[in-house]
Parts: structure tokens; C-alpha cells; sequence
DNA sequence: GTCTATACGGTGATAGAC
DNA sequence: GTCTATCACCGTATAGAC
């Protein structure tokens, strides 16, 4: 059961070669959704993008809804590894940790209107299929916790601070949201760097008396490449 | 040619019946993508829910692409009225009117889960699609001017306060987009009433020394009625 | 105005050659 | 593994009776 150990190469070319056409499928789903949107995305839009049959894209993931959920999970995985990377590469400092978690998520790689487009488009089909909701509550939920746990943390920097850490990682986490939202349809007057702005302006408020929170800022890593 | 005029309550009454027959198609498309999404949405969800036949949805709007805009403009329209009537009948305090703006947002009747889902449903679709993207950025605009000038007043109030009312706003009204988000994703953690909580703490942080903003935001009316 | 019946194209998925 | 050919089905919209 064991002898095949004798020659692994080809069978990890094998699977290598497998990843990869996984991935080119899942990178056309993508452009896609982007390019005719959720609704009008068919196994035809996406088998012409990637370059190959409509039987060739069921082969590789069985259906097309299980495409389309191995899609939204692969951007939930890059938008997770980003932040964990992010956050790894960051000093133990809940200032310069929150600071790291809010400009990864404007970074170009993942917010642009492309991407924006295609996690808009899976939030909107979320509420009738359960697979989606929870891959999307789930990719909020842990980053949540996190902001939570260092808000608490600068918050205990001053014994007088009373809040709690979980309505303040709350406007954080949720003007995140928004401004993706609004940076998709107001892209016209509203772009990344306004975006990166706004939540400056948020965060000055809520620690108003905390030092160096500018040069925090400042100094944070846009964290680009996952 | 000038002659109907003999007798216009038979016209009238046609005219009501036609308003009433394309307001009833408009909330059973809005019960449709509630229940069964966007992209399953078809003139049969939407005629069953409507008691009515295919053809008859057709009929009245002309195509189920012309259904699907007129329903999210009567969305909008349900959204602006809301919040413009609840504005007028907030006395010319700027926090007031800040306070009233943001709850008719939460207010139980545009803020559920089922208004969140279609709503959520068009900005899916609205990349690649201008007459949704016309729509809501529409929305959101009109909006968001009253929002800045409401602000530019209170900050003006204190005249070493030197922000920018539209860094201000946009925190906002950013926030409460990406809190009606959460509502629909994280409904088993997260409510309207946890939404209305999240924009009292980020408009504390915003005005820490305006006095008796708790007391506008406790009397700022709900505005439940559209 | 509203219905039933239907035209017609496009959809996801399969079969089988290579 | 990837293709072409094909299937059964479902989508929107129309025709025409009432």
C-alpha cells in the first residue's frame, strides 16, 4: 500500500498541473463576475475567459455551483492570509496592529474594483444560499475578533478608558465594509486613498489622546502582496 | 381630441388600478429575491408571489429587466422619502437632524433583513449594470450632501474645530452601509438594535464635548413610517 | 387586462472520441 | 484530460382567445 513512495514526481506534477488549471478557472470566474456580473455569469462567459470547454470547467470542480463556491472561498483564503501576514510581520503594538489589519484591507491587491465587484456580487446571493453566508460570516468573523482583542488592549493603555473594545472594533470593521461599498458604486469621487483618509479620520477620533498614532499610521505597511 | 374631460373619474380610477396592480408585482419581486436571490429571481418566482401569470408581468412593465430597475428605484424613492420626511420634521438643530438621519436608517421599516437582501442583491449586480450603478449612487449622493452640511454646521459651532465635514460624513454614512452589511451576514450576533449602539459610539468619538448629544440622539424619533 | 399555449434561444450537464 | 456533439430543461417574450 505503501510502494508508491518509489516515485512521488510525477504524481506531485500531477497534482501541481491540477492546482494550476483549478486556479486559472477560478481566476476567470473572477474576471467574469466582474465583467457580466453574478447573474450573468455562465459556464460559456467563464469556459471563453479561461480559454477552454464548458466540460473541461465541470471536470475539474464537478458543478457549477461548486465553482462558484470554490471561488468565494479562494477570496475569503487571500483576504485571510493577507491580514495574518499582515499582522505576523507587525510589532507587538495593539496601535501598530490595528493600524496594519485596516491598510491591508485597502490595499490594492485587495481593493479594487474588480475584487469589490465580485465580493459585492457574492454578498448579494449570500442570504438565499447558506454556503455563501457562512464562507462570508466566517472571513468577518475572525478578523473580527482580532480587532477586538487589540482595541481592548489600547483601550487598557489608559485605566480611566471605560469603552468597549467591541462596539469600537465594530465602527472599525463595519466603515471597512462600507467604504468598499461606496468605493464600487461612488468610484467617480471616491477611491482607495479617500477610503485609507476616512478611516484615519475614524481612528483619530476614537483615540484622540493616544501618542503616535499619526506616525503608527504612517508607518503601517500597506502589506500588498498576499 | 379635448373632449374626455366629460368624464375623468372612470380614468382616474383606471390609472389607481394600474398603480395598484405594479405595486403589487414590485413587492412580490422584492419577496423573490428575498426568498430565492437575484440570480434565481425569474418571471415565474415573481408571477406566483404576484397571483398573477407571466404575461401579466410583462404586460405592465414591458420586460423583466425593466421590472427589476423600477423595483430598485422604488426602493430608492421608498428611502429618500423616508429620510427627508423624517428630516423636516426634526427642529434646525444640525445634531438633531444628524441623530434623525442616521436612525431612519435603522428604522424597522427600511431596515430588515428582507430590504437588506435586495438591496444588497442590486449593488451585486450594479457594476455591470449603469441603470442600477445610476441608482444607487444616486441614493447615496443626495444623501450624503445633507449629511456634510449637517456636520459643517456643528463643527462650526466650535470654532477652533477645524475637520472636514466630508471626512466626517463620510465615517457616517460609510458605517451605517457597512452596518446594515453585517445585519444580513452576522444576523445571529448582530441586530438593528446593535447597529443603532455601533453609530451612537462612533458619533460619541466624533463630538465628545458637544453638549446633550445623548439626549438628541434618545429623542430622535425612529421615523418607522416611509 | 388577463389568461393559456407556444416559440425560440440559452443553460448546465453528459457521452464518447481522441 | 480535453474536446465536440448533444441532451433535456428552463428562461423570456409573444400570439391570440376571451
Amino acid at each position: 500500500m505503501m510502494t508508491q513512495t518509489v516515485r512521488t514526481a510525477p504524481s506531485r506534477s500531477r497534482t501541481a498541473n491540477r492546482r494550476i488549471r483549478r486556479k486559472q478557472i477560478i481566476s476567470a470566474t473572477i474576471e467574469s463576475i466582474n465583467r457580466v456580473g453574478f447573474a450573468e455569469t455562465t459556464l460559456a462567459t467563464v469556459a471563453k475567459l479561461a480559454g477552454m470547454s464548458q466540460a473541461s470547467l465541470i471536470f475539474h470542480f464537478g458543478s457549477k455551483d461548486a465553482l462558484l463556491v470554490e471561488t468565494l472561498q479562494f477570496l475569503s483564503d487571500e483576504h485571510q492570509a493577507a491580514w495574518k501576514k499582515a499582522y505576523a510581520a507587525t510589532p507587538d503594538s495593539p496601535l501598530a496592529r490595528i493600524c496594519a489589519l485596516i491598510k491591508t484591507d485597502f490595499s490594492p491587491h485587495l481593493c479594487n474594483r474588480k475584487k469589490i465587484a465580485v465580493w459585492q456580487a457574492f454578498w448579494g446571493e449570500a442570504k438565499t444560499r447558506p454556503t455563501y453566508l457562512h464562507i462570508c460570516d466566517s472571513r468577518d468573523n475572525e478578523r473580527f475578533e482580532v480587532m477586538v482583542r487589540e482595541c481592548g488592549r489600547l483601550i487598557a493603555e489608559d485605566p480611566a478608558d471605560r469603552r468597549n473594545p467591541e462596539d469600537i472594533a465594530s465602527t472599525i470593521d463595519g466603515l471597512s465594509d462600507g467604504l468598499w461599498q461606496r468605493i464600487l458604486i461612488n468610484y467617480k469621487e471616491f477611491d482607495r486613498k479617500d477610503a485609507l483618509r476616512t478611516m484615519l479620520v475614524q481612528l483619530q477620533a476614537h483615540f484622540p489622546n493616544v501618542p503616535g498614532l499619526e506616525a503608527a499610521w504612517e508607518s503601517a505597511a500597506l502589506g500588498d502582496k498576499g
